[in-house]
Order: C-alpha cells, then sequence, then structure tokens
DNA sequence: CGAGGCGTTGAGGAGGATCAACCTTCGTGG
DNA sequence: CCACGAAGGTTGATCCTCCTCAACGCCTCG
C-alpha cells in the first residue's frame, strides 16, 4: 500500500544542524550554541525518498515536519473528484508537512522530483523544544507565516494574472531561490515538467510549452527542455509588473 | 495618514474569553480555566472599526494579531504595479493578521466590511503565553496550520475550477461558516460587493453577477442583491463536484 | 532498439474579459 | 422627508486569451 516505507531508507547517521550548510536558510536561523544542540538532538534521523516517491500522502498520520536537505519536491492537493492543484515546489532548506498540523493528517501529497533526502523534525519534540527556546519558537511561527504570505502571493498570481505574467513570476521566483543556495541566477534546470508548472500556475500544459517558446522567440530565455538559460531577467520583470499593458 | 487611528475607538473595557460566545469557534478552543484566565489577561482591549476602514494596512508594523468578534472583513494583497486581489473573508471568532509574523510588517490590507469590532492579541505576550500552556501554543499552531490549509483550497479553487464551480464553492463554504455559528444554511446577506467577490475567487464582476442570475435561473438560488437565499444546496454541491463535465 | 513519457506546434472553439448601456439601492444634504 | 448623485448590480454584444484536440518529434531508459 505505502510505497514509501518500503523503498526509502532511514539512515540513522548523525545529522547535526550545527554542521549543515543549510542552517542559515533552514529552521535553525539564528539560534544560539545552546539551541543548536538541542536541535541537533531531536533532527537525528534523515529520509531518503527516490525520484517518483512521496514523503507522505494526504490522509496519512502527521507526526513530523521535513527539512528538504537534497534534492526538490513537489506538494499536490487533491479535489475528491479527482482534480489536482500543485501547490508549491520545495527545495533545500524548505519546510514540508506544515499541512499536517490543523488536524493531525497530511491534506497533500509531498513527491520527490529528484532522488531526495530530507531530515526528520518530530513534531511533538519540536513543540517542547520552543518552549524552551524563544528564538526557536519565534522562527518557527516566522516560517509558518512566510508560508502564508506566499500562498497569498499565489493567489494574486492566478487570481488576476495572464499566462506570460504566470510564467515569468515563477521563473524569477525560481531564480531568487536558486541564487539564494548558490546557484547561477541565469542558468536553471527544471526539476518539474510543464504539465507541472501548469497546475501550479493554473494553465495547461500547452500553454506552458507555448509561453516558454513564446519567451524564447522575444529572446528572453534559451529553452532546450528542462535546460533554462536566462539572457534577459529585466524583460522577465517587465512581464510580470505587466508591461503588455 | 491613519484613517484608523483618528476614527476606531480603543475600548477599555474588560473582555473576557472565557464569558465570550466564540470562545469555541477562536483561539481558546480547549483551553483549561487556569489558561482561559492568563488568556482573558492578555486580550484585554477591544477596537472598533468602521465599515470601509482598515485594521492595518500592508507596509504597518506588526505588533498584535486581531480576532474578529462582530462584523465582517476582507484581507487584500497588492502587487507593486497595483492589482489587487482578496485572499479572504473574515467572521466572527477568526483570526486575522498572522502575514505579519514572517517579517513584523503586515503584508496585506484588512478592510471591514461592515461595522466591526475585534479583539487585540499582543502577538508577543502570545509567544509567553504559549511556552507556559501547551495547549494554547498548539492550538495557535492549529490555526495557523488551518490557514494553509485554507490557502491551499483557494489555489485548488483558482488554479483548476471554471466560474460556476468556484461560485458554488464560495457560497458552500460561506453558509457554513455562517452555520457554524448559528445562522440559517439557507439565508445569506453577502457583506461585500460582486467586484469583491470576484477579485476573491479569479473573476471580474460581471462574470460573478452573470453566474449568480444563471444560479437563480436554474432554481438553485434566489438572487436580490446581497440577498441570497439557497434553495438547491445539492445541486450547488453538484456544481462544485464538476457534474458539468 | 523500441516504447513510452515528455515537449512542441497547429487549428479550432469556448469561457470569461471587455466595453457599454441601463437599472437599483443607498446615503447625503437641502 | 424627499431629491439627487454616486456606488453597486444586471444584461447584452463582441473580442481575446487560453483550452481542447490532434499530430508529430525528441529524449530516456529498459
Amino acid at each position: 500500500m505505502q510505497d514509501t516505507a518500503a523503498s526509502s531508507q532511514l539512515n540513522a547517521l548523525k545529522v547535526a544542524c550545527s554542521a549543515c550548510n543549510l542552517r542559515e536558510l533552514c529552521l535553525p536561523v539564528g539560534l544560539s550554541d545552546d539551541e543548536m544542540s538541542s536541535l541537533d538532538n531531536m533532527v537525528s534521523t534523515r529520509r531518503s525518498v527516490k525520484r517518483g516517491e512521496s514523503l507522505f500522502h494526504s490522509g496519512d498520520a502527521f507526526a513530523a515536519l521535513y527539512a528538504v536537505r537534497t534534492g526538490f519536491f513537489k506538494t499536490v492537493v487533491s479535489a475528491t473528484d479527482g482534480r489536482e492543484q500543485v501547490t508549491g515546489f520545495q527545495m533545500a532548506g524548505e519546510l514540508i508537512g506544515l499541512d499536517g498540523i490543523s488536524n493531525d493528517r497530511h491534506s497533500c501529497d509531498a513527491v520527490a522530483l529528484e532522488d531526495s533526502q530530507v531530515c526528520l523534525i518530530p513534531y511533538g519534540q519540536l513543540e517542547s523544544l520552543s518552549r524552551e527556546f524563544t528564538l526557536l519558537q519565534h522562527q518557527f511561527h516566522k516560517i509558518m507565516s512566510r508560508e502564508i504570505v506566499r500562498d497569498h502571493g499565489v493567489m494574486l498570481l492566478l487570481g488576476s494574472m495572464r499566462a506570460e505574467e504566470r510564467l515569468a513570476a515563477f521563473l524569477l521566483n525560481l531564480t531568487q531561490r536558486l541564487q539564494a543556495r548558490g546557484f547561477s541566477a541565469s542558468a536553471l534546470v527544471l526539476r518539474m515538467t510543464r504539465e507541472e508548472i501548469g497546475s501550479y500556475l493554473g494553465l495547461k500544459l500547452e500553454t506552458v510549452s507555448r509561453t516558454f517558446s513564446k519567451f524564447q522567440d522575444e529572446g528572453y530565455l534559451e529553452v532546450k527542455q528542462r535546460d533554462i538559460r536566462i539572457i534577459d531577467q529585466d524583460a522577465l520583470q517587465r512581464v510580470v509588473n505587466g508591461a503588455g499593458c
């Protein structure tokens, strides 16, 4: 039934947040040595998830949050009639599973788009620890709030932008996050299909493909399947700002 | 500059959560007597906001959350180019302002759609108190998580539903929340304009109006401006489930 | 080397946007 | 208390963006 349990391994290796190069992007931002070592105790397990596998499914019991260590995920909500919506793409340092707190069950699927590793953050322990450490508590609240603000931004995109604006905003957001992780601001490899991008942006895959081609024709991008090179970032920014009006 | 400060009054009246009829819908859900009385101390101020006025604006410093006591609000995010998106409508017992935690500034406007009263929840005190009281901490986390789940539902709506499905889902959601507050499941008065509904649903006001008319023609609703009577709730539910396909 | 998944491109159609006219309701001030 | 104006709501005609359906090419992986 649960393919995740079968095929993803649990690594008992000791993993220290304090030694992780993502600590400035992840939950531990700004913690003291003391707090950091408590966090190290809590975040003791990693889990590997192969491409295509799920970290959890909608309906699964909620027990832990997951911090992406390596790899790339999407989260997907499904309606009763089978309709699906990609609600986000998560990369290194980002937290997955916050949806589960609301009623102790996950309300979306989290699927690895490439072979990935996550750090397990047992939720009960996180609550205990944040009663003890003000900074950790505050940082955790910030992360939840940031997710809410991000979601509102996506609503703005879905509710009021046209196809070109949506794709441009998406690409700029991706490159910005990649840049924060030390990658190039101009060359990126998409980990998701056109259909997944379309689902996230409220467009059909053909529209995504056509819009990529259009951006290439305009000289904004170079598109080779999933390899994207951004040639004119300012032009994309102008597209987002509704320069077409 | 700040019209809110000028025209909304601060009521120093002692207001007890423990005596509030919204306590089962609001932050205090499930708290013990002890915890409840600490909450009473924290939530000591109410604020009145007249119709059309803002509780806070995007960019304002964040200091407190607000629990709607009476009335009705909308929250609106704005893009740099002036585009606006209504991200939610809040009624009695619902919390406003969670967006502000992320970076100590609000990222949306909260506007009263009728004369309203809110309870002020000073955020610093809420953090202190939730370090002390496990249940309060957990309840607060649940509320944030619920907002994230709600937002994902809106994304599904905006990304994959057609106009009729969106409006039907909207109406069912409204009546459900009103019913939880003891109101009729079939008769409701809309507190917002067609344009605000449209903004929330990613539609133009004309489309909202036409869809209302269509639902009326089909015999699902009786529409008299802002007075709505739901005649066939099941039919609306079928519309949401994509019965048109 | 073949099959299947993914991506591109074209043609045609539909849903919702836009523009416009008109009606209704409500608040304000004479 | 009524008249007026502004804001909100309805409806129609037309247009445009994006969806749908379809064919085909490319890349990957067994």
